[in-house]
DNA sequence: TACAGCCTGTACCTATCGGTACAAAAGATC
DNA sequence: GATCTTTTGTACCGATAGGTACAGGCTGTA
């Protein structure tokens, strides 16, 4: 039972890196045998529903994550100005510093937005009005703080995008630095 | 002989759509034979090099189409402002006021990247070298100009990414009129 | 109309895809 | 130690992946 759950907990993260580097459609059983270890057997006695099942979860465990991370700090803190700070180092140390990528980004960009289209939407809706929130208790207009914080979600998946691109971390690093200041100008 | 190369110049831009619509790793044979109505036969006719070479010509002339359309005039223009304002008007209609996806984006995201890395590189990094003559000549110093042009591109990138994942291209439209304006304030 | 290219459709190839079946193993429970 | 459940490895499945072979059709030029 126990070990169950501990065993699901310490898959996911490793299926999560695979999705990262490969995209769903690139990904395949075998990549996930190998960097789990686990057999097919294994993982679909955890994962019955197969590949999308094992997308659909590590998808979910990065929501909560990010829904615990930097979405309740975001609504919740007595300070906005420091929880808005604190958001840009969380998303700096979580996408390390620009070499890793975003999962929900890299569906989003995929085929197989359509099968997880609305954990997507979701995550991204949720992040945004979550930090809009903050932002206008940083004292930012209503529109103001829609349209900033908008503008930084979409930042922060370019940076990833183009730091990708260009092969250079310090294009993410930059833009999380400049991301900082305009937010909290 | 014209008639290969019509042939080619019609059957490209198919292909692309079918790249962009399912990334590299997404996209079958299969797609690509029912998008252009042509068989494998064709098309390994004019692609000998089979999946890969079509990806890398389809690459190749975006590249081509940035190159004249943005880069040059970014470059050349006697009026630098008016460039810059050209090419975020050009980069809205390229990109269906984003309904349709950054396909170097796009394989700079998957896997894919590995194959193609140097046409990626080069053609992110020309346009932040255009887009950075430009700002100089707008009358920015040298590191202002780099850090905007790097910006903006990643403004826009990200601005694809964000308008897929909320299935909203009016996030695109806007950050794209946000972008203009901080490019010649 | 004959000939020489380019072009195309069909059939076929092997490897791998995601997924299933199931029996043996390993653990827990008593 | 016997029994029952959870976990695993292996073999296998049909479908499809990307790619090749090649015979014939089509096109121009003469």
């Amino acid at each position: 039972m126990a070990k169950t759950i501990a065993g699901r907990a310490e898959v996911l993260p490793l299926l999560a890196e695979v999705f990262r580097a490969h995209g769903y459609e690139g990904t395949t059983l075998a990549l996930l045998t190998e960097a789990t270890g686990l057999g097919k057997g294994s993982l679909y006695h955890f994962f019955p529903g197969g590949k999308e099942q094992m997308a659909s979860e590590v998808l979910a465990e990065i929501d909560a994550w990010f829904e615990v991370n930097v979405f309740v700090p975001l609504l919740k803190s007595d300070d906005a100005k420091r929880a808005i700070a604190g958001m840009v180092a969380s998303v700096e140390t979580y996408f390390r510093a620009g070499k890793r990528m975003c999962l929900l980004g890299v569906v989003a960009v995929g085929a197989s937005r359509d099968f997880f289209a609305q954990q997507v939407h979701s995550y991204f809706k949720r992040w945004s009005d979550a930090l809009t929130s903050a932002l206008r208790r940083a004292g930012e207009t209503s529109a103001a703080a829609k349209r900033k914080s908008e503008d930084a979600l979409l930042v922060i998946q370019g940076a990833l995008v183009l730091a990708r691109a260009l092969d250079d971390s310090r294009v993410f690093t930059r833009a999380m630095a400049d991301l900082k200041d305009r937010l909290l100008a």
